[in-house]
DNA sequence: AGTAAAACATATCATAGGTCAAGTTTTTTG
DNA sequence: CAAAAAACTTGACCTATGATATGTTTTACT
């Protein structure tokens, strides 16, 4: 009866929104499956982002340019979603690029689709303002860290709470995460073990 | 016909949801206006967020403790609305606490009317969604901020986009929100001026 | 207005983290 | 599988900012 998809979907959507059954039956085949390759760009910078990917297995990360280098503002993981928000939401080109960080897996929705499945839809109104504290809540959270811990704390923070995490993605990405430069991280890495 | 009140509440909710008039006329009765005292903590850490301020004339911090210091993640001034958003929207305590830093003036209204005026409405849900939205933009704009620029910076940056409210506010505030120490701020300002 | 307290400025010193440069290891690719 | 490229490490040095301490100015209070 259900296809393992509508499963990860459905406790996808439970897990973040507690949304009736009506809901992801009424998104469900509107999502499309789709692969990126490791260091794919999903999101070019001056680009807008038309589509929300639900990360199914892999890694996506969201950047910006400083000088040469690119700055990681956001990780994304398995079971979460993942977009330049900020384009998004405003609907025009961003400073930010989105590129995949391993092989991964998604499901994406279009723009289109979701304006159309949330017109006139409270329900789907409920679960984007949903997702959007839930953004907000996430960015506070790291500003706090940020003006709170040391490079070395945030490091071991991430170490205690997404250990996997820090193994499969790649070090530069993680330095520039906890906003240090990769010699920093690696020497952080060399005295904490 | 119009009291100033609400010709007041108009310019701000066309300015910031492009809300049509029988929104803000919904809206409008339902709003208590109230002054805080300079200084007044208008939340404390550990309380539950229950209201979201307009601000009509004056200005508030958001802030958390560290050591024995203050730390300021959110300024709010005249036409913006003030909250502790983070518990606000999880409807639990916070660690953050909400501080007048002039005599200040303003409309606020409660958890339970919002809810009121929203449940079952499209327009009531879309405003919150807008809102939750721009949080998450303006939280974004800081961290990329603080990641891009040096303190210095920041405060040119605060200087020619904000002038007056370096006057109107608390030098150690301004620093905090800046994400230096006073010591930093005043060293900076002898530089830049 | 006068006193106490808070905020701000200035100076010295300490340090986390940045920069630059030279290895070493790992990954990619032909 | 070898060569090239990219990623990571390590070291020496530097700089912005923090910490502490002291003096000055501003603000608040009776």
């Amino acid at each position: 009866m259900e296809r393992p998809d509508e499963l990860f979907l459905k406790r996808v959507f439970d897990y973040y929104f507690e949304a009736p059954l009506s809901v992801w039956a009424t998104i469900t085949p509107h999502l499309e499956h789709r692969n990126y390759k490791k260091n794919e760009t999903i999101k070019e910078v001056g680009q807008t982002e038309h589509h929300i990917d639900i990360i199914i297995k892999g890694s996506i990360g969201v950047f910006f340019w400083t000088d040469n280098h690119p700055k990681c503002i956001d990780l994304f993981y398995e079971d979460y979603f993942s977009c330049d928000y900020m384009s998004y939401i405003e609907s025009k080109p961003s400073e930010l690029f989105v590129q995949a960080l391993e092989n991964t897996e998604v499901f994406t929705i279009s723009r289109t689709k979701i304006n159309e499945l949330s017109e006139g839809n409270l329900m789907g109104n409920k679960i984007i303002r949903a997702a959007a504290q839930s953004l907000f809540l996430h960015k506070q959270r790291q500003q706090i860290e940020m003006l709170t811990l040391t490079a070395e704390e945030r490091y071991k923070k991430m170490l205690m709470e997404q250990p996997d995490l820090i193994n499969r993605t790649a070090s530069k990405h993680i330095a520039s995460y906890l906003g240090v430069t990769p010699e920093s991280l690696s020497r952080i890495r060399n005295k904490v073990s």
